[in-house]
DNA sequence: ACGACACTGAATGGATACATTGCAAGGAGT
DNA sequence: ACTCCTTGCAATGTATCCATTCAGTGTCGT
């Protein structure tokens, strides 16, 4: 039971519809949502739809204020640079908590998605094959609560992600390739120590990239 | 304007009286949450009580299910024992981050807190107060984002710090004291390397005490 | 005696209707 | 022409009522 999908609980259908529509870019960071409108098109009334806000907020994609309305969330470099300090500092933490219950079918798995990668250009693929692989590497992992912590920060930096992603285009794909394959090789190989030691430089080295790159949010300063 | 307090939205209002319910120790872990009851108690209806549970569910305090009902959150000594590996690695995070926006005023407050924590012999004052302290050092911080994450932290292991508390007595209060020192001291010295490494070792030597001590899980196995 | 199934009731989920808030546009006064 | 106040509308907040779900219980059948 994949459940959310076509829950039959409509407050987790609209929250699940709101999720795919802000993490695919369909809706920008700052946009205003109406209950109203939304729940006029998903064909339900506001109270699923408000409960649905609630939920995203939960998850960080939604900020919700008393009396006013509800916006998508939205960041500024500051924000997102520390967004990538605490990833340094967390995903190691549920790598190593994962690691342990890796079998050979995710390590053969991630070779499959790490090849993928490899040979994949376009933007929005790069985008679902990369999360694809990291969470595979989490796939062990048996803390939920540290797991959702993660989950949230990639959602909540989606947009910029892939913004810088688009940016750099195929620029910055042989660094990534490279943190990547030996990300899997210290997998494959059970060694703890170097996994995470690969993937903090990973995350650490694309925020040093990023702090470059301020032109990622030009785009949308006015999305209010 | 505090907010929150005696807020004019109902739901606020809630999920305000529940908070402190659930962290004062009178709501405990696993305990269910009836959507009637607590409208009834508080006299609104269920509406701003279900929006309240959303709300909680956000902070970490409150767990909902689909058509099954809402309890306050729970741990086990593995939830327990990572929440403070995810601290010891993200606290001193936003502890540099508030450094640099700390006065001489903030150093007399953290003097005075720490004198105070140091004559006090009463565990609610302790709980009260310790919190205070260091929420005191993160006073200067510029990302909500990750105070909130600690705070969620804080939030969802009060009750097991109490008991955890109340189980050491005034054993540890020595080291304790002795680590809060060295922090304020560094704080004062506004040597942000050293304070962020004292903290460390305060939250990381917290969790080596706690993980001799899973009694603190006994007394309420049976909550639910 | 044990297990499966149907029933019952309590609690949550959702829809409609009404109340309240807040913002913005327009008018009156200076 | 500018400012302040009033007023109206649009969007959110709340209450009541009805639908749905799930768990517990009791009975029937084997």
């Amino acid at each position: 039971m994949s459940e959310t999908a076509g829950s039959r609980v409509a407050s987790q259908r609209v929250a699940e519809e709101l999720r795919e529509r802000i993490l695919s870019g369909r809706l920008r960071p700052g946009t205003r949502i109406k209950q109203d409108e939304l729940a006029e098109e998903l064909d339900t009334s506001r109270i699923p739809v408000r409960e649905a806000l609630r939920i995203l907020e939960t998850r960080g994609l939604v900020e919700v204020r008393s009396n006013s309305g509800a916006w998508v969330g939205q960041m500024d470099l500051h924000d997102l640079t520390m967004s990538y300090q605490i990833r340094e500092r967390i995903e190691p933490l549920l790598l190593a908590d994962s690691m342990p219950r890796l079998d050979e079918g995710d390590v053969a798995e991630l070779r499959d998605l790490q090849a993928r990668i490899e040979a994949n250009d376009d933007l929005e693929t790069f985008m679902v094959l990369d999360r694809e692989l990291h969470w595979r590497t989490y796939a062990g992992h048996r803390t939920p609560q540290l797991a959702s912590m993660v989950e949230r920060l990639w959602d909540t930096t989606q947009h910029y992600r892939r913004e810088f992603a688009r940016l750099m285009g195929a620029r910055g794909a042989w660094a990534v390739n490279a943190e990547h394959r030996l990300l899997v090789d210290a997998i494959a190989a059970r060694d703890e120590d170097t996994a995470s030691r690969v993937l903090a430089l990973h995350i650490q080295r694309t925020r040093t990239e990023l702090m470059r790159h301020p032109e990622v949010f030009t785009s949308w300063t006015a999305g209010a």
